[in-house]
DNA sequence: TCTGGGGTCCTAGGACCC
DNA sequence: TCTGGGGTCCTAGGACCC
């Protein structure tokens, strides 16, 4: 405790303090806290080999310490373990545990931010009179441990990035404080793939221009590895500095930017009729989830992939907004049909892109069937009556709408509403 | 019989407009 | 006569994360 009061002290006076709570080998653990006959032995959840979905999705700690390792193929992880426990993923489960774990966090900030099904920041830096930070995390690790039976990491820092590589480094059940002045003995030393946000690709790169480690990404020359990898290598120096200024914001769960699915057939198939129906499928699946959440899209992508994993993308934007099962499977077949090169696909995908929320575009439908009738009148009438409808601002919001093609036809003159905007 | 399924963000080129 | 520059939108693909 006596670590924690020093602690508190050396944040700056208007410094953060952010939490980042990571459930260990969340799905295994979920299974475990169920069935407690599981616990201590090599647990791994993954698909059905059968449908080509064999692969290692989370597995426990006892099945870490074979090798076996996330993503891996089923057939591989069991020559590492032959005693290896497979159970299939429960998903409501998994969300039914998230749900309580969040529940949770809540009661020490309203500043909590889900990331995932199994992790999340808190921002904690006006829950002090709960305790102190180190005293905050613990109670969380304890509360989560005894009502929910669950292990979590936490991470303590400044900013999200540190909070986030802070909880990385001790699992699992551990809790680990980052501050500023622990960055170079404690993240510098790290090879820059161990960082968040690099991967494979980007590691390749800085290693070409000998940035290797942390340090030397911190260091490095901002000319260069902005040539090399764009305004990201000047985020990711900064990070490696210790800098980020990201907030938590408990509201980003709900702007969604997409809703899809996607299935890898049982096997790769050029039976049209066999694909066109794995689409319909897709479709249902994701016009109900676009009803869950209240949202309409206007933006309907397909994925194809082939059996050397080549994946295309093929998108169009539309007028009106789809969310009904019959209108994405329309454009989801023409989409199709035009883009399919007869090749084999193993895999297909249905996406829908630029959300709206299903209120706020029939307002916008609303508008256009005002304006459409209105479109013989004299301009002034026009405008009068729509700021007798909804004030200035929903005009600018609604014709905003337009421009992008949201409910209108795209044929129509749209010219007067531009001229208008352009005080 | 090697590599799932859910996402986000960024980049880059072409079309189009002024 | 022969071609600038800024901006937005759309589309495709790539990198990354859990």
């Amino acid at each position: 405790m006596k670590d924690a009061v020093s602690m508190n002290s050396h944040y700056p006076k208007n410094g953060r303090v952010i939490l980042h709570v990571d459930m260990n080998s969340f799905y295994a653990s979920v299974e475990m806290a169920y069935d407690p006959g599981l616990k201590g032995k090599p647990l791994a959840i993954a698909g059905n080999p059968k449908e080509r979905k064999g692969i290692i999705v989370t597995c426990s700690y006892e099945a870490r310490s074979f090798g076996v390792k996330t993503t891996m193929p089923l057939w591989e992880a069991k020559k590492l373990c032959p005693n290896l426990i497979i159970k299939p993923p429960n998903f409501d489960r998994y969300r039914a545990a998230s749900k309580g774990m969040f529940a949770i966090l809540r009661q020490y900030s309203d500043l909590v931010e889900p990331v995932s099904i199994d992790e999340g920041y808190l921002d904690i830096t006006d829950s002090f009179e709960i305790g102190t930070p180190l005293e905050i995390a613990s109670s969380i690790q304890n509360q989560i441990k005894s009502q929910l039976d669950l292990p979590c990491s936490i991470g303590i820092a400044p900013n999200k990035f540190l909070a986030k590589t802070a909880s990385d480094m001790k699992k699992p059940m551990g809790i680990t404080i980052l501050r500023k002045r622990d960055i170079p003995a404690k993240l510098w030393p790290l090879p820059v793939i161990e960082m968040h946000g690099v991967g494979l690709k980007t590691a390749e790169k800085l290693n070409s221009l000998g940035i290797k480690t942390c340090k030397e990404l911190a260091q490095a020359n901002d000319i260069q590895i902005k040539s090399v990898l764009g305004i990201n290598g000047l985020r990711l120096k900064e990070r490696a500095n210790g800098t980020d200024r990201r907030i938590v914001d408990p509201d980003s769960i709900y702007d969604y930017k997409s809703v899809g699915n996607s299935t890898t057939l049982p096997k790769d198939t050029t039976n049209q009729n066999e694909l066109l129906s794995t689409i319909d499928r897709l479709c249902a699946k994701v016009s109900e989830r676009l009803n869950q959440k209240d949202v309409v899209g206007t933006t309907v992508q397909i994925m194809i992939r082939d059996k050397f994993r080549k994946t295309i993308t093929r998108s169009r934007k539309i007028e009106n907004p789809v969310m009904k099962r019959e209108d994405l499977f329309l454009y989801s077949k023409d989409l199709f049909i035009k883009n399919w090169n007869g090749d084999p696909v193993r895999l297909l995908g249905v996406t829908v892109q630029d959300l709206i929320e299903k209120n706020e575009a029939t307002e916008q439908l609303d508008l256009f069937s005002y304006e459409s009738t209105a479109k013989q009148e004299p301009l002034f009438n026009v405008l009068s009556k729509l700021h007798e409808k909804f004030g200035k601002g929903s005009i600018t919001k609604g014709i905003r709408g337009k421009e992008k093609g949201t409910a209108c036809d795209s044929n129509q003159d749209t010219s007067f509403n531009k001229d208008f905007l352009r005080d």
